[in-house]
DNA sequence: TAAAAATGTAAGTAAGTACTTGCATTCAAG
DNA sequence: CTTGAATGCAAGTACTTACTTACATTTTTA
């Protein structure tokens, strides 16, 4: 089709802002145009379908490795400060990507198939590094182990659900912090 | 409008399976009727319209007075045994509603006001219980409180996100089990 | 400055949406 | 058996949707 950078740029962010509010059956080709500020034929210009301009949109935002290269490079045997670094990193990413969350989150009729799948991937590798390291950590007799899954499932979900809160950046650094002290005195041995 | 009951709750029914699938724009009120196995006109006919269709499911599903009941009669002074029926009966509740709950999440372009506010009310009360039980316990030298309000809320996101995960009833009994283990080890002093 | 690429404008298509109307049919209650 | 309520059926309204086509205008590039 096309190929203006910036233009496409402008109708991705409507597309993504407006999506994450409405949902994707609830939001417009129309309205997207209009926000974006151009004209509706543009916009099929550039993404020849409602659908591929989702897609566009999913393959702009990077899920991060950032997870994976802060396990292997900046973790250092200290429970608490382990997982208050975890804490952290989660939601900065988590926040980076918020809009294209909500937007698997509400789902819609004809969602492109990508989309929630990309929306897992990043869950799912958490989990796998979570859960190996704390079988590391109880190897060293730093950490008390029961179900090693099921605790990484917890804390990812209490923080799944403080991310899905909006929370004030404060709250959620007091959140982070708090947490972070429950789960280490709770895996102490 | 009309009142045959046994008609009236086959649509309710066939609305609140297809919209908490996809989402409230994603159903069509003709796809209401042909799964409900009724006419389009009698849809509208018992509802007039497709919002109150949502209200009057909505109304149909009380949520429940029983978290309240639980706090003031049920709770017997020990950490681990109240958590533990705490969460039970959160995941009964919440499961009692997951479809009103995930029609709520997705949202719509013309949802009724009340989904929403209705969707939120629950947590919220559980979370006001919550805190006044750790307060409670936390005077009796039962348990050791830092912030009581950012721990009942991380007990309760927790299980939120358990909650969306479509855990198999045994694999959600092990998580409450050991999610419980976890904060009572982590709050007792 | 001239060619080419990107956009705007106007109009239209085909399908779907919520919702309505008029009339015929079923069915239960008096 | 008759009446009235509940439903089905067929058609239609007014509107929105994703997407297309043809042509004029602007912007970029060479």
């Amino acid at each position: 089709m096309t190929n203006n950078r910036s233009t496409s740029d402008k109708i991705l962010q409507a597309a993504i802002d407006l999506m994450a509010e409405k949902g994707y059956d609830g939001t417009s080709t129309k309205e997207i145009a209009q926000v974006a500020g151009v004209n509706e034929v543009t916009v099929f210009r550039h993404f020849g379908t409602k659908g591929n301009l989702l897609e566009a949109a999913l393959k702009r935002n990077h899920y991060a490795e950032e997870m994976t290269k802060l396990f292997h490079d900046r973790l250092v045997g200290d429970l608490h400060t382990d997982l208050l670094l975890i804490g952290r990193t989660y939601h900065q990413i988590m926040n980076q990507n918020r809009k294209l969350i909500l937007i698997a989150q509400k789902g819609g009729s004809s969602l492109p198939e990508g989309v929630s799948e990309e929306a897992d991937r990043h869950p799912q590798q958490l989990k796998k590094l979570l859960t190996d390291y704390l079988m590391e950590m109880s190897n060293e007799g730093k950490v008390m182990i029961t179900n090693p899954e099921l605790q990484a499932l917890s804390f990812m979900w209490m923080h799944y659900g403080a991310f899905n809160s909006w929370l004030s950046t404060h709250v959620l650094e007091e959140f982070i912090e708090e947490s972070t002290r429950l789960f280490a005195r709770a895996l102490t041995p």
